[in-house]
DNA sequence: CACTATACATAGCCGGGCTATGTAAATTAA
DNA sequence: TTAATTTACATAGCCCGGCTATGTATAGTG
């Protein structure tokens, strides 16, 4: 069994997490002039972390569906801000990098509304600057680690057990 | 001035909270075998712990522009999740409220949600269950505060210094 | 060489986001 | 009281992001 920690409560806290995460994801839509999408900037945010990488893979880090990750590079790349290089072994894949101007691009976004959620922010103490610190941390480190949680029931293959 | 404090780097926590949120979104919407928006589940949340209210209300609390929060209560309405009632003091408005079936859906959610991130979570530590607990009041608290932190440039009505 | 599996593209739907604009009620002014 | 304005919401209509279903071409396999 698990040893310490309160179940109940820990369950809470992750609904409260959830619904606060939402409303920060508006604060933040609305936060910055930029008309660009939230997906724009995640998407671009998976390409310049994890380096360039194909299409399947930039969906499964994204968690979004194959096809939604082909419109989203699509985007990009009329942007200009990644380019599709050809793979030289597998003709069906590319590699997907961000440019220089969309690393630009991204850099100037996160500029712009930190400093547009800065006044929110800035009468922080200093434990607290350290709390967030670390939240951001801890739940970077989950979402990672996330790589196969309901990435969508296997609609065509249920795991029955065949074969 | 501020005592202690270091700006640059409290901007560059704020792009990375930002940034672990849209990931922490995308993460929950796929976390749990609901069909339904986050919005429809962060509109139900934001009637639900502010009470009744008229729509204008609501899309600012929600952060939306009003003729979006029309769409999202006639879709709630059409769910049997919210009513809306005349308000006998203006006819142009009425009061939009939970119905009991909208507040069991929404706890529903959460407990659905929860389970599923629980896993991820599971290990934390006591600390880290508090620095989780603590963040999500300071974000809570600062998206109450922000009321007025650029809900879209007033297009129709520029600043101009006047009364 | 046929067959299956994989990687991605395309088609097409739905919902949420927005701006622009219409309409009716409330408010203010004349 | 009536006309003008302001307010609160509805409607129209666009775009984008999310999805499933399906097509197509290349890789891999018997």
């Amino acid at each position: 069994m698990y040893s310490g920690g309160m179940p109940t409560s820990l369950l809470s806290l992750l609904g409260d997490l959830v619904s606060v995460n939402q409303r920060l994801t508006r604060l933040a839509a609305r936060a910055t002039g930029s008309s660009e999408s939230p997906a724009v900037w995640r998407t671009l945010s998976v390409l310049n972390s994890g380096g360039p990488m194909r299409l399947g893979e930039l969906a499964e880090l994204s968690r979004v569906a194959q096809p939604t990750a082909t419109k989203l590079v699509s985007n990009l790349t009329e942007r200009g801000w990644v380019n599709r290089l050809a793979d030289p072994d597998d003709a069906r894949a590319s590699q997907i990098a961000v440019t220089t101007a969309g690393a630009d691009a991204l850099i100037a976004w996160r500029d712009e509304l930190a400093g547009a959620m800065l006044p929110l922010f800035a009468d922080l103490h200093t434990d607290d600057v350290a709390v967030l610190r670390r939240a951001v941390e801890i739940i970077g480190q989950r979402a990672d680690a996330a790589a196969d949680l309901a990435p969508g029931a296997p609609v065509t293959a249920p795991p029955e057990g065949q074969s």
